[in-house]
DNA sequence: AGCCGGAGTTTACAACGTAAAGCGAGGATG
DNA sequence: CATCCTCGCTTTACGTTGTAAACTCCGGCT
């Protein structure tokens, strides 16, 4: 039996899956009237999520962005300071998102339901933005202690704070905090990974890399071509979650 | 009482903080004499790598590599196809590390032992190399099935074997593969960039960025910041591999 | 001796980020 | 109304990057 072993099959229901999720248009993403003063740092960074989303961070080029929003590269250097500065405006705006996500309350429920919208909120944004979400993992945080992916301060004041009022000590809501981020980060990590890997937008790699990967090296890797190729993320994100919440409970007591 | 909230305070004793760990000096460096024939794939992957090291990886530039190795930048392209073939052969490299690790050892024992070891071992590579790591972690696999940061084949059939022989079934020991590797990633990447963030190489950021944080308007964050200085990277990893692992048993039965 | 292939160099180019100067429209000011 | 200033964008330019293509040169073969 041929296992197709370069694609995965994907479970059908996912509650985080790609829908609306705030598709504010950039405004003059589209329309080619752009006249003067219709320039944002909002629109730009907007276009730009848009950008990297549709092809690759690399196409994200300063000139290729410019165009896009109907203007010379340079005169982005009036609301961006560099293109560092672009990235993280990137950054920032996709996790503001979050912010607004009427699904993420923040106030006045159980840590429990807290943490649970909040996970399903950050893997909502990771999915929305595959090619975004490496970035929001690996760019250089404000601080040491600032974790990604909930690296805001306000984010972190919520998620301190919620815990804090639900009976956590000083020390267990930030090992908390810190246990939640790796958590996230990992699983997110590893799931846009693999789907960037699937429908990857260029194949770069090796010169006579996987046409077939051959495999009669690896028995178990053959024997288990089935099991390895199957896309359990949603299941696996949510077993997962309720682990990790149930050591918390017990950090709790 | 003021605390240093730009700084962290480490464990004073970590079983994986990098000692030797098979620093094999590439040849070449160092020796000026470079006479004709003394370039290698494997002494410029090592070159690159201590490059990456020891600044970061946006000065690890073909010319800069070249200048190291006492040779034009394109004498290189004999040896590596492009700069992306470089960056995938320095990450093959770091990981082959640890199949040389005499620390980790692969037969004949059990699973937990296994686990443990793996973990210790990729662990201290992730230490050793703070600024290789994150390209080890969002490099784009060669399947989609193949997860960082245990991305060679081998050693994918070294760990579905291993965990196979000692009786998961085959679902689980792909569970147990998803769950280590998402644990491994989320924490060392964690680990490595509050790392790089301490010690940076450069401050990029906003203009008038954390000359001093201001805290003022997170309360929460203000009471917590000792706490948040506070680096228990080793234990906390601990604690977690441990969790993870009586999850795997559960699993196992 | 003559050739030849492979290792490294030279030259060249397109694309990138970005500094600096230019420029035109509109509002403010006389 | 004329003038000027400023703001938003364009033009031009430069240095750095990755890399193709051609060149050079040395050591070993026939």
């Amino acid at each position: 039996m041929a296992v197709m072993m370069g694609t995965m099959t994907f479970d059908p229901q996912d509650p985080d899956t790609p829908e609306a999720l705030g598709s504010t248009a950039p405004p003059g993403s589209g329309s080619r009237v752009t006249m003067r003063g219709s320039l944002s740092r909002r629109g730009i960074l907007q276009t730009a999520v848009t950008l990297i989303d549709q092809n690759d961070l690399r196409y994200l080029t300063m000139r290729q962005l410019g165009a896009d929003l109907g203007v010379e590269a340079m005169a982005l250097y009036r609301y961006v300071h560099s293109r560092e500065d672009l990235l993280s405006g990137v950054v920032e705006l996709v996790i503001d998102d979050l912010y607004g996500d009427p699904d993420v309350h923040l106030k006045d429920s159980g840590w429990e339901e807290y943490l649970l919208k909040l996970a399903h909120g950050v893997r909502r944004i990771a999915l929305a933005h595959p090619q975004v979400f490496p970035l929001i993992a690996t760019r250089p945080p404000a601080a040491p202690w600032v974790r990604p992916p909930l690296r805001s301060l306000r984010w972190m004041e919520s998620f301190l704070d919620t815990l804090h009022r639900c009976g956590f000590s000083d020390r267990d809501s930030v090992q908390a905090y810190r246990s939640f981020s790796s958590f996230l980060l990992g699983h997110l990590l590893l799931e846009v990974s693999a789907q960037g890997a699937d429908i990857g937008p260029i194949e770069q790699a090796s010169p006579h890399d996987t046409p077939k990967t051959d495999l009669s090296e690896y028995p178990r890797l053959q024997s288990l071509a089935s099991e390895l190729s199957q896309d359990h993320s949603a299941t696996e994100f949510e077993i997962a979650l309720e682990a990790l919440m149930d050591r918390l409970q017990l950090l709790r007591q």
